[in-house]
DNA sequence: ACAAAAGTGTTTCCGTTACACCCATGC
DNA sequence: GCATGGGTGTAACGGAAACACTTTTGT
């Protein structure tokens, strides 16, 4: 009997994207206009190479031999901020397969998703020509991104802002220590919401393994806020509903 | 300048495997003790090729020319089950590229998660010389299965789990019309809990959008039932919590 | 009439909300 | 003392849990 002709298995490099969201005040881009207020960004690279040599894209590389999509976002993660690998959870956010998303050819892109506690000014990494931190919102109004890393980045805020409710990655986005001022800033910036401040502490403050006090004071124009750490805590007991639904 | 060596570039194949749930009455396996009761039950093949000929595995296969993942994954629901694309909703649960995974070189896969009715004993699929639905428990307990996927049906699991919590897919285990009961033992199974009946429907009933009455009724020994159907809503206005947490 | 299963009523409980108020520090 | 911001008290509200009870059918 004759077999009948296997279907052609495609060929394909995968490519790992890091989404790497922080709370901070933008780096100045042309056309934006100043501003000092606090807000969710990401960080974006322009392309040193070509397809979509200028653009804005998201920091991200080619999976080398021998390692994992994780491995390989774990390291474009290093190389482009400088955090180690470990130091901040990473997370798959999904895999970006469509015919023809990359010129090159069948390339398929993992993207991850990680949130960092406000660092220092990005370094522009081995091919980026620069690299800054731009508000969210300005891709949400149509900022073009390279390839599909628009879609990438709506898909990816929406896993953070759905995992905040049920998760303690709300800490991700501060530094070791911090009060719950800081932490109730965290939600109101990634939600765009007014959450009641006292409500707030007693909510966190209970919810055992969310936040642990460290003892130590914080001194401000007013009474010293005390500092907290991350507990152990992943899961949140109860989840965290902004009044307003997303 | 002489320009450093470009790191080697791996060459990936992809496959897109099925996680398909369903609530029904196992298939009775070698070594299984006969059951009637109905269970949380996953579609699984026997391999028919190398490597791990004749072991137990997920439903799945290779990206072809011109398709992405979530194409291949429609392409082999239909081709395992005879349901047609579309007619249930696949969702990614993860990628898995770890080094020597598949021991025939570097190829990726791409789980999706399929939920669906009980559904007419699964045909055996092109390259599977059988496929039975196997208990869930089955798995988790220890039953081999090739490659990494027992890893991927504990993920898979996991994303359903909490996906009846604030989603509407639990309607997605039953059929085009089901009583508040029916829907009750979605829950019951796939959780492992308890719920009560009577609050049960009160809840379900006065989300708005989650199911909607037909005004049909089911003959049973009791009372008739009233027949509802899915309705629009994909996110549940409050999420249904197990009174024991998961 | 009785059994069986669906569905409703009702009370209790507990977490959330709204907001008044108290506490700790700098100037 | 007074301004500033952190943190606590408290009463009202609302959804969920527990479970008694009513309704609707088959036999």
């Amino acid at each position: 009997m004759i077999r009948a002709q296997r279907p052609s298995h495609q060929v394909w490099k995968l490519t790992a994207d890091l989404v790497i969201f922080t709370i901070r005040t933008p780096d100045l881009l042309p056309g934006g206009s100043p501003t000092t207020a606090r807000e969710l960004c990401i960080l974006l690279v322009t392309r040193g190479n070509d397809p979509y040599r200028g653009a804005w894209a998201l920091p991200g590389g080619f999976v080398r031999q021998g390692e994992s999509l994780g491995d390989a976002a774990v390291r474009e993660l290093h190389e482009e901020t400088g955090i180690r690998g470990g130091a901040l959870p990473l997370e798959q956010v999904k895999t970006y397969s469509e015919p023809g998303r990359d010129p090159r050819g069948p390339i398929a892109t993992c993207a991850f998703l990680a949130i960092a506690p406000d660092l220092a000014d990005a370094e522009a990494g081995t091919d980026a020509a620069s690299a800054a931190w731009v508000p969210v919102r300005r891709v949400l109004d149509g900022l073009d991104l390279a390839f599909d890393h628009a879609e990438i980045v709506r898909d990816a805020l929406a896993l953070a802002r759905a995992k905040l409710r049920f998760t303690t990655i709300a800490t991700s986005f501060c530094g070791p220590r911090f009060t719950i001022k800081q932490l109730r800033e965290v939600y109101e910036t990634v939600w765009g919401v007014k959450l009641d401040g006292p409500n707030f502490h007693r909510k966190v403050a209970d919810d055992t393994g969310f936040i642990v006090p460290t003892g130590e004071n914080e001194k401000t124009s007013g009474r010293p806020a005390a500092l907290y750490r991350a507990g152990d805590a992943v899961m949140l007991d109860r989840p965290i509903l902004p009044s307003t639904p997303l």
